[in-house]
Formats: C-alpha cells, sequence, structure tokens
DNA sequence: TATTGTTATACTCTATAACTATA
DNA sequence: TATAGTTATAGAGTATAACAATA
C-alpha cells in the first residue's frame, strides 16, 4: 500500500505515462530533424543496421531491430526507390535478397547520423552529460534483463 | 559530432530504440498484472485521475491524459457497462457528463493500483531502489522541458 | 455562436494468411 | 518439406468531421 506509485492520485507519475511521454517527445524531434534528409525513423534504423552489418537480407535485417518481413518489403520498396539502397537477389541462395547501401545511402546515413544525434541532444537538454549517460545506462540495463550469461555471443 | 552516440553501429543503443523496448516491456507487464481484473492500461489511467479529481467531465478527464474526447466516449462506455463509473447528466451543465466511481469501481481501483505497482516493480528489478528512484526523477526532468516558474522543487 | 458528447469515417501502424519461387 | 519475399487483408489505435443537445 505504501508502495503504490502514484501517491498523490498523479496519473502524470505513473512510469508508463512518463516513458510514453518521453519517448513520444524524442520521437518528435528524431522526425523533425530527419525531414529534411527525406527518411523517417524506421528507415534510419534499418540504415543504422545495414551501415554496421552490410550485406544483410530483408527478413535478417527486420529481425535485428524488431520490424517483421511484412513490414520490411515496404520500407526496402520505399528506400530503393530514394536509390539509398540496392535489393539484388543473393548468388549463394537466390531465395534472398542482398541489401546494400548505395554510394549516396551512405552519404545519406552520414547526413541522418548526425541529425538524430542532434535530435537526442535536445531531447536530453534538461539532463548534464553525466546524467544522460546514466540514463542511457539504466536504459540499457532495463532491456538486458538476463545479465547472466554476458558476452556477445 | 564526435557524440554521435550509435558509435558501434549499433541500431539497439539509438535513445529512440531504448525508450520504446523498455515502454513495450513496461506494458506488456502491465497488461498482464491488470488483466485479471478485466481493466486494461487506459481504462486504469482514466481511474487514477477520477480517484483524485472525482467527479470530472469525460473531456476534462481527457485533457488530464491525454486521451481525445472521441476516444473517451468509448472507454466510459465500458467503464460504465462493468459499473465501475457513473454518467450523470451535470445539473449546473446538462451538456456535461458528470463521471464518478461506484463503491465497487473503487475497490478495482485499489486492486488495480497493487497490481500496476507490482508490475512496475517487477520492470525496475534490474535495478536498485536508488537507481529506480533517480530514473523516475529523470524521466519527470525530461517531461518537464520548462522548470522555470514555481513549483515546490 | 460556442461547447459537450456522440457517431461515422479515415488514416496509420502492424500483424496474419496465403501465395511464389527457390532450397 | 521448409524458407525468403511478396501481396492482400484485417486488426488495433487514434484522429477528423459533422451532428444533436445545451449553453
Amino acid at each position: 500500500m505504501s508502495n503504490v506509485r502514484p501517491s498523490s492520485g498523479d496519473a502524470t507519475d505513473a512510469l508508463g505515462y512518463l516513458l510514453k511521454h518521453a519517448l513520444r517527445s524524442l520521437i518528435a524531434q528524431a522526425d523533425a530533424a530527419l525531414e529534411p534528409l527525406g527518411i523517417d525513423r524506421k528507415e534510419f534504423g534499418v540504415l543504422t543496421v545495414l551501415a554496421a552489418h552490410e550485406p544483410l537480407s530483408q527478413q535478417a535485417l527486420g529481425s535485428l531491430i524488431g520490424i517483421d518481413p511484412t513490414t520490411m518489403v515496404a520500407v526496402i520498396d520505399a528506400l530503393e526507390a530514394k536509390r539509398i539502397v540496392t535489393r539484388t537477389p543473393d548468388p549463394a541462395d537466390r531465395r534472398r535478397n542482398a541489401i546494400a547501401l548505395t554510394e549516396s545511402g551512405r552519404g545519406t546515413f552520414r547526413d541522418a547520423g548526425s541529425a538524430y544525434a542532434e535530435a537526442e541532444r535536445e531531447f536530453l537538454a534538461p539532463l548534464s552529460d553525466a546524467e544522460s549517460e546514466r540514463f542511457r545506462r539504466t536504459l540499457r540495463a532495463l532491456n538486458r534483463p538476463e545479465p547472466s550469461a554476458a558476452g556477445p555471443s
């Protein structure tokens, strides 16, 4: 009983409310930052994974971020239409599409990376650098509830 | 610019990703906790505000949590059908519905409060109590970008 | 004329099922 | 038989527009 958090009856102090609105605020800033570059948040996420692990199949790409295969189709369609990625059949397994960045796609990704980083900085502006770093570390801990085994498999 | 965060090309270290998945995890736990009580998250949010400020009109209720008036109609419909709240015309302004908790609704809210608090505790389990408190404080700061005027600091 | 609650409608986002072509 | 990609479809969730009752 003494532990029930929204103690003053303030629903806006519930963790769910706080997290939801923090995310909404970050999203608004990230969208605004990426919009001039002609890509959206989801596409930026795909490019981030791709830049690190290129080339990847559509489904490998999706499973790394949590985008399902049917959604990925449209994302790759859009990125391909914008000449940011190429979709070519994998010679080793022709069911697969090898997704790779184009040269201009690499440039777009670099610019988008800076724009997104700036959006994060604006979002974190109320915090000191130390608080920001601690906040990110805490979120990592909450997203990895099993610190048991450890190490990149 | 050396500040670009997903330094290792790890998209899962972007703040957006971390926040989104943390929220998703909390939502899953809150849903599971509330489900046996027959109410969902949105209804619980409404009850929390209602318990503190009863009685309220539908639109007043909605504006306090950020639920729009058309969505509120269905929420109140559901809560009324479950005999958790009553909807009676406000004598002072008959356009308004005065929403109030029933007696059993108050009981449901108490139980739901405990269940939700327990869900938050499970979600925060990877953190120490001090870290949890700091995390909540940080989220509050991020949600109040204008600490300019008043308020108990 | 403006506002509360309401309905109907549209739009976004995502997930499910079924199909194709490869393996 | 199983898997990668694709398409069509359905389901949440939410927002927009118009309307009736009331102010």
